[in-house]
DNA sequence: CAGCATCCGGGATGATACTG
DNA sequence: CAGTATCATCCCGGATGCTG
């Protein structure tokens, strides 16, 4: 079981207030995050397919939420001089490595979520 | 890799618009969610040692996190009739369950934080 | 096709005060 | 100590329209 004491370490002001992996978390576990980070496990992703399977986002959101992962170095982004545009996105090495954590995680909550019937709030 | 259509599997609707894991996923990842069961990772919790230790979280915030996550089945609430009042919250088995993945997931961000840049957005 | 700019409403969140 | 109630605020995120 790995807890907050062992996360923190030798250095106690981790996951405190203001601390960068809370933003880093906030990335990657936000709403639309976890679910862009999983359709692009699949494999390279182009714009109007992201669209089309992460179900519900907006193209407000996708971009958005595109622009942050790729600045973290999660995701690649890579364009195509053609006419009309073409633009791929896809895991980059550390995003791969992301995932194969991320991944389970999800999975398990899918595979449990038809148990935990607190959906009020 | 575990990706999109590995989780769906048979079931195509999962993760779609509506979808109750999408609720589930939104409770347990949410911005004070995680650091309240990293918290509870470590054990036996009273109100006012998780008020403490998950820095910069309201009152307000506490008591629904703590709600969702009782109500999903996580978390366990103890309290004792006595005075003053004293309540414990702990993980449920199926909040440790949980926890054996998301650890590991929050461990690994913590360690790459500092090397993500992307800290605008 | 791939995306950005702008507006704006509502739920999420914080601050404060109060109760058992 | 362990909360709840109320109010103010903020910013997430949807809708729309436009550009390269």
């Amino acid at each position: 079981m790995v807890s907050l004491a062992q996360i923190r370490g030798e250095d106690p002001s981790t996951l405190t207030a203001g601390c960068p992996s809370r933003t880093v978390i906030d990335h990657v576990m936000s709403k639309w995050g976890v679910l862009v980070l999983l359709s692009l496990a699949e494999g390279t992703r182009r714009w109007g397919e992201l669209r089309r399977e992460v179900e519900g986002i907006s193209e407000k959101m996708l971009g958005s939420t595109l622009r942050t992962l790729t600045a973290d170095g999660l995701v690649l982004r890579r364009s195509f001089p053609e006419v009309p545009p073409r633009v791929e996105y896809e895991l980059t090495e550390r995003g791969r490595e992301l995932m194969s954590h991320l991944g389970p995680l999800v999975h398990w909550i899918v595979d449990h979520a038809h148990e935990m019937v607190g959906t009020t709030d």
